[in-house]
DNA sequence: CGCTGGCACTCTCGGGCTTCGACTGCTTAT
DNA sequence: ATAAGCAGTCGAAGCCCGAGAGTGCCAGCG
């Protein structure tokens, strides 16, 4: 597609771009260290990668700026993940060392550290309760006709919802019926408990029971996608590549709806990425946004995802290592516990 | 301090700054209908209002800018909140008509409802746990050597904390001491469950039990603050107040530091005020800043505070009533459950 | 004595103009 | 094919100037 010297001039001007944000002329290229043409036969290249549609000019007379798609040789040529400096390495070193404990606040500040790894924001999702075996189920009654249920997973992660009874349950029904829910799930998947079908139970129960019961079933059946917990970090460091306070405000939005980024990160691996560029991430306003993300295996199994999200002039290389090194001490570290 | 003509005029001012972001001229207060006086005599009157430190010219030839003190005054003789529009008050009414449940998720939807009535960034800080008493305890065992204590609170809120242990403890040694604790603090509230002396209670028991019982109590007693939730909502709306990228990330960084946020606006209530405006926030990076903030109050304590964050030249009045009406229905319905 | 109209002055903002410089594309020579 | 040179283009920066908004002050008026 590209002969080697067009490839060369379109990673430098690339790399410089992303370094000064400004538009690259056919001078600098020149005298980078890896061209050793003139400027002349640079222009010539440049012009073709221009009509291949890899750079583009914001007007006459100005560099070139690269396109989407000159972004997107660029990083595919990468060929994945590079090496983290040593200072980084070093941070993620003893990052990992030092957590312990709760998992809401490490992945918390595991969103911290790739934050201030990258300079851009990092989104955190949580593992999936799907594949989470449960540990314990219990029932609580806070008032007359309101029950909190409250489950441990095996990955330490709580999920509780309360359920709003229609008429007056004691504590001695409430009682029974934790018992009977907790021989029924415990041990179970979040998904397999909640396809537990409520009509074949009710044999030998009392009615208040049963009722419970099938009331708590039917939350846990409920939507788990909005379960998912989403850490995200390092906004303040993200809004300093922009130089519009409009294109901050939109980003800023769509980092509010928590679901949208998660199906963002989430679509991008879907197609089999880990770099969705421009409008490659499938969102208008992120028009000018990169994202870079990676899964996270926990146990053998994908539990979750983490990303950054930065300008389209994103310091790709180390983007990807630093969410390729903490992906996968991440997992790691959560499979230990 | 000022006459009733300058307080007048300098109302004028403040009110059309926050209007335009525009410095305000003599000539269109005179203009305004509040004022009956000429330009000249206005502008008399503003040289006062400068040389007491109530406004600011940014260059000569230029119009007159609030300075802190100016909004200051223009705060105080505001005199509490005043009423909400009428789509606002529906807006709370079918908000509050709606929620129920899940305690977080209602307190993350009231950050957003508080942002969506004022377009500036809303914080909600979740109850203190302190004065909650805890309902159900219960020690789950995850691996041999972590063991979680998971807290139910009358208020439905859930407070978990992991127990790593020196030796290997079987799920009916947990068990036991599951029970031990529940008889000990189940009824209490969190702080005066923290104060149990663990010294006094190892007797009979095995020395499994009571090692396992003395580290939960110790992680019980630890610090509390941490626990503080803090829901922040808006930023997007937020940041379009704002003209330079720089002061925003600035204002982003604050944000992202929950702990600061909640000090921020305790320190605020403590001063007994309602209000901080630009450097009596008390952080200067919030020098172009203001805070309005109200606590809420639930079953006749207060449980909690939320507030927006907005620039100095924010609509004060419109965000004075937003916040004293969310905090006034959100205390109530909290009190309900 | 306070208010007002008038006046001279100041300073920013925007448009128009020019210069400068960084590019490009093309043509021609090697 | 590559390089060198050259003419042309266009934005950015500087400058000037006029318009406009606003001020401060002063003198006169009720």
């Amino acid at each position: 597609m590209l002969d080697e010297r067009k490839a060369t001039i379109l990673r430098a001007v690339v790399t410089e771009y992303i370094e000064t944000a400004q538009p690259v002329g056919s001078g600098h290229v020149a005298s980078s260290a890896e061209v050793n043409v003139s400027s002349a036969t640079v222009r010539n290249d440049m012009a073709a990668l221009e009509a291949e549609g890899y750079l583009a000019q914001p007007h006459t007379s100005a560099g070139r700026i690269p396109t989407e798609k000159g972004y997107r040789f660029f990083v595919d040529q990468l060929g994945g993940p590079g090496k983290l400096g040593v200072n980084e390495s070093q941070q993620v070193r003893t990052f990992f060392s030092r957590t312990h404990g709760e998992m809401e606040q490490m992945l918390s500040d595991t969103s911290r550290l790739l934050s201030s790894l990258t300079h851009y924001a990092a989104v955190v999702v949580g593992p999936q309760h799907e594949v989470a075996t449960i540990k314990s189920v219990q029932l609580v009654g806070l008032s007359p006709r309101l029950v909190l249920a409250v489950l441990v997973l095996s990955s330490g992660a709580i999920e509780k919802h309360s359920i709003e009874l229609s008429a007056d349950a004691d504590d001695l029904i409430v009682n029974a019926a934790a018992v009977r829910l907790s021989t029924l799930i415990v041990g179970q998947t979040l998904a397999s408990a909640s396809s537990i079908d409520s009509q074949s139970l009710d044999l030998g129960e009392s009615a208040d029971v049963s009722t419970i019961l099938r009331a708590a079933l039917a939350v846990l059946g409920g939507d788990h996608r909005h379960d998912d917990q989403v850490f995200i970090g390092g906004t303040s460091d993200m809004v300093a590549s922009f130089d519009a306070v409009r294109t901050v405000s939109e980003i800023l939005r769509i980092l509010e709806q928590q679901l949208v980024v998660v199906s963002l990160l989430e679509d991008v691996l879907d197609r089999g990425l880990s770099v969705a560029i421009g409008r490659e991430t499938g969102n208008e306003a992120l028009a000018d946004c990169s994202i870079v993300v990676a899964p996270y295996v926990v146990d053998g199994e994908t539990a979750g995802s983490i990303g950054v999200l930065g300008p389209t002039r994103m310091h790709y290389d180390q983007a990807l290592s630093a969410v390729a090194v903490v992906a996968n001490r991440l997992g790691r570290t959560l499979s230990e516990g």
